[in-house]
DNA sequence: GTTGAGCGTT
């Protein structure tokens, strides 16, 4: 569902060039120039195409936002349309109840790290289907990195 | 079919 952006194709067409000449050398005597390249480029886009989603998701940092007070009747596709129009958004997670299925009116929202104080700031306390939005950064549930916090705790009175 | 402070699922 990831179109390949710039740089796969970029990843692409160099091994496509590696690969031509590595095969030229062995199957020259075989096959023609344009079929050799055109393998090549085959296989580099099969190998960029692997390597395109944790290219990507290992640049953009992300931070998980939690979002309160959501009206019931949000679902996750206008959570992700607001929020997409102030930041990148990667995924969007709204809690239902187990038992019963129903929306509990509260969700995790991951965007980019760039957009998140920009996101909490411009979503908090907005006013969404008439629904006052409470938007934080989230508590992460078992990670162990938590240096996120002890900003301000570099207090040392007398 | 209802309700209204909160921090969690593959």
């Amino acid at each position: 569902m990831n179109l390949p952006n710039q740089k796969s194709i970029i990843v692409a067409v160099v091994l496509a060039v590696v690969g031509f000449f590595i095969a030229e050398f062995v199957l020259s005597t075989f096959l023609s120039s344009s079929v050799l390249f055109a393998v090549g480029l085959f296989v580099g886009a099969f190998i960029a195409a692997s390597l395109n989603t944790p290219i990507d998701e290992a640049k953009v940092k992300t931070k998980t936002l939690y979002v309160g007070n959501l009206p019931y009747r949000a679902n996750e596709g206008v959570v992700r349309e607001l929020f997409e129009s102030h930041g990148k958004v990667f995924s969007v997670r709204l809690l239902k109840d187990k038992n019963t299925g129903k929306r509990r009116g509260f969700g995790f929202v991951e965007v980019a790290e760039k957009d998140a104080s920009t996101t909490i700031s411009a979503l908090n306390d907005f006013e969404f289907q008439q629904r006052t939005l409470k938007v934080r950064e989230a508590k992460q549930k078992s990670d162990d990195n938590e240096s996120s916090f002890s900003s301000e705790t570099t207090d040392q009175s007398v």
